[in-house]
DNA sequence: CTCATTTGACCCTG
DNA sequence: CAGGGTCAAATGAG
């Protein structure tokens, strides 16, 4: 009989395998021109698959647990993080606009290597009220300027106030825009992701995203200001969603209803 | 005057 | 040594 331990060796095996696949996806959508949102998503994956690896290798395969700040904090008279773990729990999104609903405080900017424009750093505005560790770093896309990368680390304590009101009017007309190109190459990336010949019908595609996404899903619809529990395999049909785009949207749309 | 932002220096990692 | 993250003094807005 198999150990948890063996178990988890093989799991971790398969996705060292995944990433090996999805790194050598991006380079090939890389070396075709493809555009960037098909880029990104594959970056995306990959750094999905580094969040899972680093999780099961710590003995971990839970779900992301609410935030434990810095309680690893480096050495005094450190000015700098440490990696791995904290890396390992950064969610990267693209969103046409830097607002999110937080209150943040700005308190850095550097101009990165070979990018036009430079990376902004950010913390949580209520880091010494209420002890958050909430921090953001917003870039613009190099590929699309309207766009913005935003990487979030660390959570925001459940006493930070957030403004839904200010996200739907950054966004445009009180409701949540999802724009990111990702969207619309979502069926031919999941195709690959799931070794597929033939592209994966609707239902498929929201079937593989609740098994092996649901995380980042969770986290962009959570920028709408809405809260996904997961249903498990095959609930989410009962949406009646198209694909994952229809159903972030139906899932905002919904969220605003009840705000009005 | 207070507080948020800017920006160059400092320091760490690879 | 280069690149990147954070600090903190200077600056500006309200």
């Amino acid at each position: 009989m198999a150990t948890a331990a063996m178990r988890t060796s093989a799991a971790c095996e398969v996705m060292a395998e995944a990433r090996e696949a999805s790194v050598r996806l991006l380079a090939l959508l890389q070396a075709t021109g493809a555009d960037p949102g098909r880029q990104e998503l594959a970056r995306q994956i990959i750094c999905c698959i580094d969040r899972a690896l680093t999780a099961a290798r710590a003995g971990g395969g839970k779900r992301r647990s609410p935030d434990q700040g810095f309680a690893a904090r480096p050495p005094a008279g450190s000015r700098r993080r440490p990696r791995g773990v904290e890396e390992a729990r950064a969610r990267m999104v693209m969103r046409p606009t830097m607002e999110d609903g937080f209150a943040w405080r700005k308190y850095g900017e550097k101009s990165i290597h070979r990018q036009s424009s430079p990376r902004l750093y950010f913390r949580c505005a209520y880091k010494d009220d209420h002890r958050c560790g909430a921090r953001k770093q917003v870039e613009r896309v190099d590929d699309d300027p309207s766009l913005f990368r935003t990487t979030y680390f660390g959570d925001h304590t459940p006493a930070c106030p957030r403004d839904t009101a200010r996200v739907a009017e950054a966004d445009g007309g009180g409701h949540f825009v999802l724009r990111p190109a990702s969207f619309c190459s979502f069926g031919p990336c999941l195709q690959a992701e799931a070794g597929n010949e033939r592209p994966l019908r609707p239902a498929e595609m929201v079937e593989f995203i609740a098994e092996d996404c649901w995380d980042e899903m969770a986290d962009l619809a959570s920028f709408g200001g809405v809260s996904l529990s997961s249903p498990g395999p095959g609930g989410l049909e009962s949406f009646g969603a198209a694909n994952l785009e229809e159903l972030l949207k139906y899932s905002v749309d919904e969220f605003f209803k009840l705000e009005e």
